[in-house]
Order: structure tokens, then sequence, then C-alpha cells
RNA sequence: GUGAGUAUAGUACAAUGGUAGUACGUUGGUUUGUGGCACCAAUCAUUAGAGUUCGAUUCUCUAUGCUCACA
């Protein structure tokens, strides 16, 4: 799995507090980690332009493989030049490879030792991915970065469960291993393990036998307390080689990614921030607020007197309340722009005062603030 | 002016001789590798008066408001 067209380099180790700074070189450009990477599923972060992504200091998007392959279908995007020529985005991405939906579309998927049997709940057609059909349509699609395919067992979980989810998600990343065949892409193994400390260091132990670019944490931030989840991402990144990113799938909240940052993770992603921007709340250095609340209707105040985004520059927070509460699509607009950029400083300051030893210090301050 | 119809939540509509529902609105909340404006909860009403009845928002009468038709 050696490759030339990546690399990471480990810029810097916060004397306090063993927090992280570094580079990840990909064939689309550098990404500075800690980083935030915002979620476009279907090819597009829901209700943003590409320049509207930029704007908010975006340096890699995600997104889905699974509902690639459904839609528009990956043969098709790979027509177009694969991901970056579909949607013309000239920077880094990473898909996920299906994994998260055998443990989001629970309901509606069969899994067997060869792979796992969707029903697509839109028209009700079956869908097989296998380990092998993961790796096509991710090499079809063409990211940067691309995920193992696992089974991402739940919260809370009995031992058994979790342990036979973890030995097949090991048995899938060989077969992943073996039908990769870009070396302009970079597999991202996935430790899984769910709540167990055993499991979680066999998982480690048997995804780093293979020298990847980097390794990714699966399995947390499924409904499990903050402590819990703290825990576990401390356990598992001090099982992973320091020369390689880490990155913590599916997280997260302002909390989360300070947590996060402090217990040795360089990658993050969540779809929260537009979600909340969709469902009408935003984040804040004083924590999350939700913009029908009735104390908006004439506060003059951007959303966060402290970003600089494109909303927060022209906008008050009573507008977009109106906005928001006429069903314009303005506001869902401004409120993504805003939550994205707001997590994506976050993690720029947070690698500022990782570079100057003073970490502890950043993430104490933001705390306090935070309600 | 005459006749007919009608009156239930902020709005639009249900239902019922014994517990008055829904939608939207309003107020608050939820959301973590996206099942694309979602979900959860709270709040808010029988026009007024008289009669029949054990009991009337419901049936009867009167008043008042509104709608339509005719003058």
């Amino acid at each position: 799995m050696k490759s030339n067209y990546f690399d990471y380099e480990l810029i810097h180790t916060c004397k306090k507090t063993g927090a992280r700074a570094g580079l990840l070189h990909t064939p689309h450009g550098d990404i500075e980690t800690p980083i935030f990477m915002p979620v476009g599923t279907h090819s597009t972060v829901k209700m943003l332009t590409n320049e509207q992504i930029k704007s908010t200091g975006a340096q890699i998007i995600l997104s889905n493989s699974y509902h690639l392959y459904l839609r528009p279908g990956h043969k098709l995007i790979e027509e177009f030049g694969g991901i970056h020529g579909w949607m013309n985005w000239d920077k880094p991405v990473l898909t996920d490879s299906g994994g998260f939906q055998v443990f989001s579309l629970a309901k509606n998927r069969k899994i067997s030792e060869d792979g796992v049997e969707f029903r697509d709940t839109k028209d009700g057609t079956k869908h097989f991915i296998s380990p092998e059909k993961s790796m096509e349509i991710q090499q079809s699609i063409g990211a940067d970065i691309i995920m193992a395919f696992d089974e991402c067992s739940p919260y809370p979980c009995d031992y058994k469960t979790a342990k036979s989810a973890m030995d097949r998600t090991h048995r899938w990343l060989k077969r992943c291993i073996e039908s990769k065949h870009n070396d302009k892409q970079a597999l991202f193994p996935i430790v899984q393990g769910a709540f167990f400390e055993d499991l979680r260091k066999e998982s480690a132990n048997f995804v780093t036998q293979f020298d990847s670019v980097g390794f990714a944490i699966g399995g947390l931030s499924v409904g499990e307390p903050h402590d819990i989840m703290n825990k576990f991402t401390k356990l598992t990144t001090s099982l992973l080689p320091q020369n390689k990113p880490r990155y913590l799938m599916g997280v997260g909240t302002t909390e989360d990614l300070l947590d996060g940052i402090i217990n040795g993770v360089d990658m993050f992603d969540c779809v929260l921030p537009t979600r909340n921007a969709r469902h009408g709340s935003f984040f804040t250095h004083e924590g999350r607020k939700i913009i029908k609340n009735k104390e908006f209707e004439r506060d003059n105040l951007p959303l966060d007197p402290l970003c600089d985004c494109y909303a927060c520059r022209n906008h008050s927070r009573a507008y977009i309340r109106h906005l928001f509460r006429q069903n314009e699509g303005t506001a869902l607009t401004l409120l993504s722009i805003h939550n994205i950029q707001f997590l994506i400083n976050l993690v720029k300051r947070a690698r500022i005062a990782i570079l100057n030893d003073e970490y502890d210090t950043f993430y104490n301050e933001v705390y306090k603030n935070l309600r």
C-alpha cells in the first residue's frame, strides 16, 4: 500500500497535551491537520455551491459511495472523470465505503460473510455490496481517500456481537486491500471493537499490520455518552502509529472536536453542521443556539459575533430567523456556511495553539465559554 | 329590506346529547462515517342569552356577526 501520491508529516505535537498538527499530501493538494471535513453525501454539500464550500475554508469534503452507486451510478461518475470532474471540485475528496449504511440502514439490509444486501428505500430494489464491490465503486468514483468496507456495531452492543462485527471487518479489510488497484487513492482501514478495550486493542493490532496512509476509528459517536466516546478515542489513538493520521469518523460537535484533538485525532467529519443548519440550529462560541427562537426576533448581531463567515459578515440573526421561518432556502445556505466555517475555524485555531504548545489553554478557553 | 345558510384554537377545517380532533401557526427541544426543509413535546377553541334535558358545543327559540340570493 506504499504510495508516491500520499505523505503525512507530523509537524508538531503539543508538549502539554499531545495534540497533533500535521500535513497530509494528496493528489489534489495538501490538508492541514487537524481538519474538519464537511459531508456531501450525494456529491454536493447540501444547500451549498462549490464556491460557498470553499469560502468556509474547507480543504476536503466527504462523499458516499453507497448513495452515489444507487444514484447516479458509479460508472456514470467515472464517465465524467470521477468525482472531481463530475462535481467540478479540484480539492481532495474522501468517500465512505457504505459501511456506515450497514449501521444506519439496519432495517433494510441483511449481512452475510460475503457482503451486505441492501434494499433501496426509494424504489425497493435490492443491491449487494461486498468489500470488492465497495472498492470497485470507490475506484470508479475516484476519491483521494477511500474507506474500508466495515461493519459498524451499535451502542449498546454485547460482546459476542461486537466481536463478530470486528472479526468480519478484519476479514473484509483484507478483501478490500486485495481488490484495490489504484495507487492514486489511499485506503484507510477502520478500527472497530465497539466499547470493549480488548477488542479495540485487537482491532488496532490487526489493522496496523498493513502499511496504510492513515487509519480510521469507527464505531464511535453512535449514541454512547461523551465520556465513553472520549475514553475509547483516547485508547484507540494510543494504539495507532504516531506517523500516520487518525480519522475519527462521524464526529462531531464543538466539544467532540476539542476532545478528539486532545486525544490525538487528526481528521473529523460530521453531518451535524449541515443537518443542524437545515433544522435551524447554529454553533456559536457560547454553544449551540436555535435560530427559530423568539429571543432572536430583533437581534441585530450576526450568528456568532466572533465569526467571519459570509453569513456573519453580511446578515443579522433577526434576518436569518425571518428567512428560516418563511422556509426560504437562503436561510439553510447561510446557516450551513456558518456552521461549517465555525468548525473549520475551530480546528484552525486549535492547530495554531498546538504549534505554540498552548492547546491546553485554548481547550479550556473554548470550553469555558460553551454553556 | 326579505329569504336561505353559517358561527368550534391565531387561521383553515373535523367530531359529538356525557372525554372536543387534525393541519398550519405559536413556544420550547432533538439531531454525530446524511433515508435532503425531518422529528418530538407543549400551548391555544365550542359567539351571547333563554329553553328542553340528569346532562347541551350538539336539539329549539331570540339576538348578534358573517356569507350568498332576491329586492
